[in-house]
Parts: C-alpha cells; structure tokens; sequence
DNA sequence: CCCTAAGACAAACACTTGTTTGCTTTGCGA
DNA sequence: TCGCAAAGCAAACAAGTGTTTGTCTTAGGG
C-alpha cells in the first residue's frame, strides 16, 4: 500500500522477480484478485510463501505492480501502432487493433485491466483506476480528432467503441476470427452507417 | 453440483429465503464470487453460517440461484419491454434500453452475469453460461430482424451493442445521464453513420 | 390437536488464507 | 577477497474459509 514499494530496487541478475510477475498475472488473470491465492502463485515460481515478501510487501502491492505493467504494455502497443499513420479514423483504428490484439493474445498482464474491478483491491483501487483513466486518455484524443457529426457525442463513441473491445475477452475464442480483424470490424460499424432504412 | 437443489420445495411462509437471495445478489454483486464469503452473506441476514445450508447443498449452489435470478429478470424486463413495438430498430432500442435498466439500476441480481466470470464457479460455469447466452439469443433474434446493409455482420453488431452495454456498470455513475439515455444514444450511434469524411 | 418436516442454532471440523519471524545462502560491488 | 544486502528457506502465526453434525424450535397440513 506504501507508495514506495520493495520494488524497483537494484536487483540481482539471477532474480527470479520477472517469474514471478509472470506467474502472478496469468494466476490473477485467471481466477481473479481474491480467486488467485499467494500459494499458488509461489508454487508456480518454484518457491515458498515468504519469499514473496522479499520483493513485495503484501498481495495488494503485487498486483499492483503486475496491473501497471499491464497497462504499460497496452500503452506501448498501442503507441506502437499508431506510429505515424496520420488519418484519423486510421489513427482509431490502429490504436483499436493494438488494444484488441494485446489484450487477446498479448499474454495475461494486458487482461488484468479488463479481469480485476479496482474495487477488489481495496487499498489500491485508486491508483489503478488512475492507470486505467491515463490509458483510455489516448482513446479520448483519437476520438476527439475523429470528424463527427455534430449529433453525436464524442464520449458515448469512445464508451462504445472501448466497452465493446474490452468485453472481447468474454466470448473470444483463439483461433477463429483474429483479434485484429475483429478489432477492424468493430471500429468499421461505428465509422460507416449499417442499416438501409429509415426511421 | 447436484441438478436439483434443496430450493424450490415448498416452503413456509416467514421463510428467511428471499432475504439469503437478496443479501447473497449484494455480496456477491459488491465482491465478486470469492470475495464473498457465507459468514458475510449469512451476517447481513442475521442468521448463522450453518442455517445457509438449510436451503442451498454449497456456495456453488447459493451463487447459481442468484445468477439464474438475475438473468431472469433481465430477461422479463426485456420482454415486457418489447411489447408489441414492431418497427426492427425501436426493438432493439427498446430491448437495449430495459437491459441498462436493469442491470445498472435493477438490483444486484442482474449485475451478476456481468460481474462473475462463471470459470470462478467451476462446478456451475456450464449452467451459467447456458444461462446468459439464452438470454443473449433473444438480442440475436432481433438484430437479425434489423434491415441491415449486407456488408456488416449481423453477430459483429451483437456483440458491438452488448458489449458496449454490459461495459457500462464499469463507468457509469448514478444521477447523472440516465440509463435509458445512454442505451438510445448507443443504439443511435450504431443506426447511423457517426462521421462525416470519406476514408 | 398433533406431529412431521422446514428451518434455525451452536459448535465444531479440516483446511486455506495472507503474513511474520529468524536464519541461511549467495551474487556482486568495493 | 571481503562484506553486505538481496533473496530465499523453514516454520509458524492468527484469522478466515466452506461445510458438517446434532439438537432444538416451530409453523402448518392432516
């Protein structure tokens, strides 16, 4: 809960502290903040319970830390693919490509964004949230720049267009549609008209 | 586990039963599925651990009464709101609004098969899942009716408005814009082109 | 009116939870 | 090469978990 945690300390060549980050995110991406127990996670390193508190001081602190570097990597991958594609609805579209295609197949720190509700990690809950809020910050500024009509709301197409990606993971399936195409496809429906008749 | 449970037998008239449903929806609802716990859900009630096991064989069970309460309600609210509007779009609008309703200010029943990934019921999950997409078959039925353009896929706009829809009680906030207003501002944007430039 | 079964109590069960403590190993900079 | 601190082990801690058992109470149908 401290601000400054026994992270991001100077740490040896041989330590296993990525492993557990890496063991920790698939655990919690998998049953949840309090479906993912400390044991097991441990188990999965190779190691016992206490060690953990060598690099954390608690459970709330570890999640934390896979959390932000979830976020991080959205971010990166997104940043990535917008590159300097200029257009843009282009611009949405790539950044919609990134973000599905992360959080599909980009391993399970990515998921935990969409997995975990802050408010199950009570102590924490802030600063997530406010790594959340920075992340879909970007979305705004893409969608601010989108040439819309001056009918519809700006937010509701970003609440849209993010809500419908971010609940991709409930029914995906890995090898059908690609989360790519998907993420295409999705962002098509909201740039082009799809019905024929009138009101 | 077992299919029939001790519930639904005939039971007495002060029977504390819908309280147990009622206070187990809002743990269940505010902690997820582990984050709850029976001395919790029982404590709300005023009653003891065991006297849970009274009417329900295991947590598994409590939690499947709640869901499938909940997917029900859902489902009312959405029949009872179609009624005998026939135009294709005001269905969905109308179908699109009742589901915000209920499940943004309905109750902690319905917020449930958006909140519990039914994997964290492991023994259940195939009976939850069976639930909610019974449900989502009725969404189905009505896109399907919509006049669409052959260009766009008909489950892509499915799985668009419901996810967009299902994302809402991440962000949404009670008293301000209502939620019958953002279902019709989302079935809106998904009706008509949102941009005014050429690719 | 009585007697059966629903419903609740009280107390324990076996186990898991996150965390702490004290000690030992070991990589690495000085 | 030495010494320090990072890292891990081993074992326990207190509290909480879902669940079971046996007993008692009491509402309601015959």
């Amino acid at each position: 809960m401290s601000a400054a945690t026994l992270r991001d300390r100077p740490q040896r060549a041989d330590s296993r502290l990525p492993r557990v980050l890496d063991c920790a995110a698939r655990a919690f991406r998998r049953n949840g903040y309090h479906g993912a127990s400390i044991r097991e996670i441990v188990r999965s390193v190779g190691m016992l319970p206490g060690s953990l508190y060598c690099h954390f001081a608690s459970k709330e602190d570890l999640f934390v830390a896979v959390y932000e570097e979830g976020v991080r990597r959205l971010r990166a991958a997104v940043e990535r693919a917008l590159g300097h594609e200029t257009d843009p609805w282009r611009r949405v579209q790539a950044a919609c490509v990134a973000h599905l295609e992360t959080l599909l197949d980009g391993g399970d720190y990515a998921q935990l964004m969409v997995r975990v509700q802050p408010r199950d990690v009570p102590q924490a809950a802030r600063r997530l949230v406010a790594a959340r809020d920075g992340y879909e910050r970007l979305f705004g500024e893409l969608i601010d720049a989108l040439p819309l009509g001056a009918a519809v709301s700006r937010s509701d197409v970003r609440l849209m267009l993010l809500g419908a990606l971010n609940w991709a993971p409930t029914w995906y399936r890995p090898g059908k549609r690609s989360p790519g195409d998907i993420a295409r496809a999705f962002v098509e429906i909201m740039r082009t008209e799809p019905h024929g008749a009138p009101r």
